[in-house]
DNA sequence: GCAGCCTGTGAATCAGATT
DNA sequence: CAATCTGATTCACAGGCTG
């Protein structure tokens, strides 16, 4: 082995990342994210409500053949990355139901050991316009060491509670997706399809590396990784095979301000308070379909059905708008408004909402 | 094939559940739920897919054999799935990092397609008591269909959206585990390891199945599928391979109080509606030829003709393409675009669809 | 200046029946 | 079986414009 050899730090190199990879010393960075292509099998084109296009991932570096062609560049790639790991290094991979099944399996194959899946909730994904499937809100990673028996991987266990208000962090982080000035323009249109958003990089790299440690990011893209590397103190190596996506790299990344160490401290995520629809509160068995709702002065029944919405007579619909339609009102706030019977009492239908708040804390 | 063969409805087999569900006659089950044993690498050690423990000393049963063992039992469960599964039917299984991705790979090598994988975000995880993880706070859900060209799945949406309080419902679910008066106990310990919270389930009959469908579960342990499916008013098959499982959840149950069938009906979606030509609105004189439509801003202007297609300039055919055509849009939906002048007012024409529809009933 | 309205858009495996 | 036709369907933000 040849540690010798200088790493690039701090810089792009254009290529096949599998290549570079290869020519780096081995045992030789301490973290490695990876952004995959997802090889998304898109079919037709989809239009919103409004008849607007919908600008799909149809990139050519998406694109490939088989289940088997993607899996045995999977494996490539996950070698390389193996091989030029430090040995208390980790690799985290981010990925979508489309490809990241079949990049877990094989990374396990090679003996990868998964430390965490951390799920990535969007705040504002993009929603499911044909009303066919659950909105896809999330996306996954992968946390692994190089292996079963690694030793003496960077977890910044207490900067992460900090940055959650002292509490534990989960293996779920609500982060929004990468949009307004943060998203890369050029003439106008996106520089790249699928950039990550900062937040995400940020979090990352706090958890999971020191300062000056060694980032290298194989597929680069449009070098969320190096901005936030070069922000956070980090050394980045970036591999990426397009010039386009290298030369708005470079210019992003130049302009960013590193922070000072001392300046180092996280900033805390806000907490909101969490929505809860009235669904849940049947679903958990809190009120069970059939019990009948009334308001506060017995002038209106509905009836609860097994998906949480409302009867009356000929009216159906959710708690809020079955209110406001009964009363002839343009709005309702249904949790105020409804009332069930507990042992002769009435009672606002807002306790058992404060009942599940509760559960959620 | 048998199809003849009679369904073991609501009742639990005891057995293994592969050689069970090749017995039952081919694309018999509407749905399936799986929550297969992933128990091969907790703690550290390595298990078989039987639960027998390997003794790393004289089995020379390395890290590759148990993820080779696993996948073989994998690919046979779900083979078996296939079969059993009508060609309109969808298969959920749950897992953790430990086993999802494997599960996750060889049902997309089998030709199940995804339809979305989904989160439960547990609200109260066990802690990570060492502080050298991320808590893992999630368990992963997938949920597929038999092949890529499978039609016709039921897919609850509008019910799943009231329940969301009228918001289209996520990827990512938020539940507690399950504790407290639900987990079952015997002589003071959890009957099963894993039992699953009655919510989750509730969450997902009702998302994809209809009353009386069937649902399979071939990993039945304490029987939540059962009990969730008797009281949503679906036939459970429950296979499982130990007495102690199946006593319980046998009398588990029991104990169930079915819903009333007008209580389960959910929020439909309109197109499930009857369809109403436009052309039998004219034909029963609700418009009449000659008379003038035109849109809510009142853009443009097109004339019925006797056979139920419009005329606008040198544009005509059905109140769709009509519509598309004058707006340059590439659809567009004709009983919402247009209007009709009633005394004065401007009425959609959608009133005279749902007058023929209240008439055919 | 500000509140409110309108427009644009994001890693998307996004229909089903009839002819 | 392929082409055609009917007609159902969106949430959270950011940014710009209007009154």
């Amino acid at each position: 082995m040849s540690t010798s050899k200088k790493l690039p730090l701090n810089s792009i190199l254009q290529g096949d990342c599998i290549e570079l990879m290869n020519s780096l010393p081995e045992k030789s960075v301490d973290m490695i994210f990876a952004d995959p292509p997802y090889n998304m099998q898109l079919s037709g084109e989809l239009r919103r409500p409004d008849d607007s296009h919908v600008d799909a991932v149809d990139d050519h570096w998406d694109q490939f053949e088989s289940f088997a062609v993607y899996d045995a560049f999977t494996e490539e790639w996950l070698a390389a990355a193996q091989r030029v790991l430090k040995d208390d290094g980790t690799l985290w991979v981010i990925g979508s139901y489309h490809n990241i099944f079949r990049v877990g399996a094989k990374l396990q194959d090679l003996g990868f050991w998964i430390l965490n899946d951390v799920i990535w909730r969007k705040t504002n994904p993009m929603p499911n316009f044909r009303g066919t499937r659950f909105t896809n809100a999330h996306e996954t990673l992968i946390w692994c060491s190089k292996d079963r028996n690694a030793k003496g991987m960077t977890f910044n266990y207490d900067a992460l509670k900090v940055m959650n208000d002292d509490i534990q962090m989960r293996s779920d982080w609500l982060l929004p997706i990468c949009s307004g000035g943060e998203r890369l323009k050029v003439d106008g249109e996106k520089a790249h399809t699928t950039q990550k958003p900062e937040a995400l990089l940020y979090r990352i790299l706090t958890a999971a590396t020191n300062q000056g440690d060694v980032v290298l990011d194989p597929f680069f893209g449009s070098g969320t990784t190096g901005a936030v590397a070069r922000k956070l103190g980090r050394n980045y190596i970036g591999l990426e095979r397009e010039e386009k996506y290298i030369k708005v790299a470079k210019e992003r990344i130049r302009k960013v301000q590193p922070l000072s160490p001392e300046n180092l401290e996280v900033t805390t995520s806000k907490r909101q308070e969490p929505r809860v629809p009235f669904g849940s509160v049947v679903e958990r068995g809190l009120l069970s379909a059939g019990q009948v709702l009334f308001d506060s002065r017995k002038r209106y029944r509905a009836r609860v059905r097994a998906d949480g919405s409302l009867v009356a007579s000929d009216i159906s619909g959710s708690i809020h708008k079955v209110g406001a339609r009964l009363q002839g009102a343009s709005s309702c706030n249904g949790w105020t408004f409804w009332h069930f019977d507990a042992e002769g009492q009435s009672v606002s239908i807002d306790v058992l909402r404060q009942q599940v708040r509760a559960e959620m804390n």
